[in-house]
RNA sequence: UCCUGAGUAGCUCAGCUGGUUAGAGCAUCUGACUGUUAAUCAGAGGGUCGCUGGUUCGAGCCCAGCCUCAGGAGCCA
């Protein structure tokens, strides 16, 4: 018997007449005869050909979508269409069961909607199955990318003391008996006896704690869970999502850009290569989905070339001001079409606007730097005109902002004039403002939203569906 | 959180102006067929019409409240 193959090496084998032994689930069975076998390795199933005549006709009742088997048979050349090599069944055993009437997962087509109810199933299916396997392939060329250029990666906490960065509601950790919660004589929570001694939450970034590390490491970067306790529901946003965020020393906003530029580019060549009948899969299943689109709201481009012209194109790189201008100039402001009229410089773009300035304006991925500093963290490095930072912002089609960044205000003085008038304590954070005091310099990063890649990657519609487990307001089943 | 729309069989949906026994396709089951590609053909089973209350002789349909989902907005990555 010789040793279990995965699915994607028997595909791939170019010998044949060998005997194998293959494991997975029945995805279909055909005509009492053929078996789509699937073991996630790959997209492409493995047909099995069974010799009904001569099986036992209790086991064949058994070959149910869903359940797990295993083959040991012969791989031959397909006698039929559609695939080049199959197995000719010699044994076939029968490891885990699956009972049709129960099993939510039929041979037909299912909305995206029903299998984020059945999100512990849905990796089975094929758009599932591929998009994970490209969510893999991405997350590893993030660590390739910054490792082969001298990158810490640095594990910064996922509980933290400090609200001080302003990015959000944050989700409190407590060890206390809700109903019995301790309180000062003020009937204030009495955090000191909480576990930590003091109020504490889950992070919403790792910035910080990541700005720390490059004051001696140079370059790191961060990739790990945070959490966001916002009341969003949108497409785009989730309570528990992935954030990569570099932080590298001696490096300005020019270097943060081309950073960030050149790990997008990175990253979707390497899926592009190593997932090829993953992204081929999802390319179809969005030219299938777009069919029911009018004719007017189908994109121009398929999955496949909007990531090939991202690779192929620089990013469109301009100030807040300039985008100002543009979006004044704009067709859709000067007929009224945007909701939100260009009053004038200082206010934040809205969705609409970034979408016009990357879907029609320059139809390629944009990014806009040195925003008003009012709409902008404390953080942020201030420019001499006194009214913008260093700020930048990559835009995509389709996701808006995906990735968020700056050059960090290195000067003490102005660091603290800037929390000072944006109320943020000092005092909480003390360890921040030493590295300004000892050995400040010129550094910058950016925080990559993982899901937001992952959406564009594999061209689906609701950041819900490349998670495996997506945390959403009324929503943590699993 | 706001706006819009939706919730009817396992899934996707139809159900007229309130009126008898709530329909279709797919899936499932049974039988036939046996080199099929979401196989095909014939037959069968399958329903608390999201929940609670109200109007009415009578509610899947009308009204109120709530829950959930989807799309858009805000917040952001």
């Amino acid at each position: 018997m010789s040793q279990r193959i995965k699915i994607k090496a028997l595909l791939e084998s170019t010998t044949t007449d060998i005997d194998v032994t293959v494991k997975g689930w029945v995805r279909t069975f055909r005509n009492n005869q053929f078996i789509a076998l699937n073991d996630g390795s790959t997209n492409n199933n493995i047909q099995v050909v069974v010799d009904f005549e001569n099986a036992d006709p209790a086991l064949l009742k058994r070959l149910t979508t869903g359940a797990a088997i295993s083959v040991f048979g012969r791989l031959v050349a397909s006698l039929g269409k559609g695939q080049t090599v199959e197995v000719k069944a010699h044994t076939i055993e029968i490891l885990g069961d699956s009972d049709p009437e129960k099993y939510p997962l039929q041979p037909k087509k299912h909305s995206l909607e029903f299998l984020r109810e059945i999100a512990h199933l849905r990796f089975r299916t094929n758009t599932f199955g591929a998009i994970f396997r490209v969510r893999n392939s991405l997350a590893f060329a993030v660590h390739q990318f910054f490792q082969d250029k001298g990158f810490v990666y640095l594990h910064t906490p996922i509980i933290t003391a400090s609200d001080a960065e302003g990015a959000g509601e944050t989700f409190h950790v407590t060890n206390f008996d809700l109903l019995n919660v301790p309180k000062t004589d003020t009937g204030e929570v009495d955090y000191k006896q909480d576990f930590f001694g003091r109020a504490t939450n889950l992070t919403v970034s790792g910035q910080l704690e990541g700005e720390l590390g490059a004051m001696a490491l140079s370059d790191i970067y961060t990739f790990g869970p945070t959490f966001r306790a916002e009341n969003s529901n949108t497409t785009r946003h989730l309570a528990e999502f992935w954030m990569i965020e570099p932080e590298m020393a001696f490096c300005d906003l020019v270097d943060n850009m081309d950073t960030a530029e050149a790990l997008l580019k990175y990253v979707i060549a390497y899926a592009l290569d190593k997932n090829k009948d993953d992204i081929e899969f999802l390319t179809q299943r969005l030219l299938e989905e777009e069919k029911q689109k009018p004719q007017n709201e189908r994109s121009e481009m398929t999955l496949t070339e909007k990531l090939q012209f991202c690779l192929s194109n620089d990013f469109e790189r301009l100030t807040y001001t300039e985008a100002i201008e543009i979006l004044k100039e704009s067709t859709p402001n000067k007929k009224k079409k945007f909701q939100y009229p260009i009053e004038g410089w200082g206010t934040d773009l809205q969705s609409e606007h970034e979408r016009y300035l990357v879907e029609k304006h320059f139809k390629k991925p944009v990014i806009l730097t040195d925003y008003p500093k009012e709409i902008k963290a404390f953080y942020m490095r201030q420019n001499d005109d006194g009214k913008t930072v260093r700020a930048m912002d990559i835009l995509f089609p389709g996701i808006g902002e995906i990735v968020g960044g700056s050059q960090r205000e290195e000067r003490l003085d102005k660091l603290e004039q800037r929390m000072d008038e944006m109320n943020i304590p000092k005092e909480e954070l003390w360890w921040y403002l030493d590295t300004r005091r000892f050995g400040a310099c010129e550094h910058a990063g950016f925080g990559l939203g993982f899901e937001r890649l992952v959406l564009f990657v594999t061209g689906m519609g609701n950041i819900r569906d490349v998670i495996p487990f997506p945390r959403f307001p009324k929503n943590a089943e699993f």
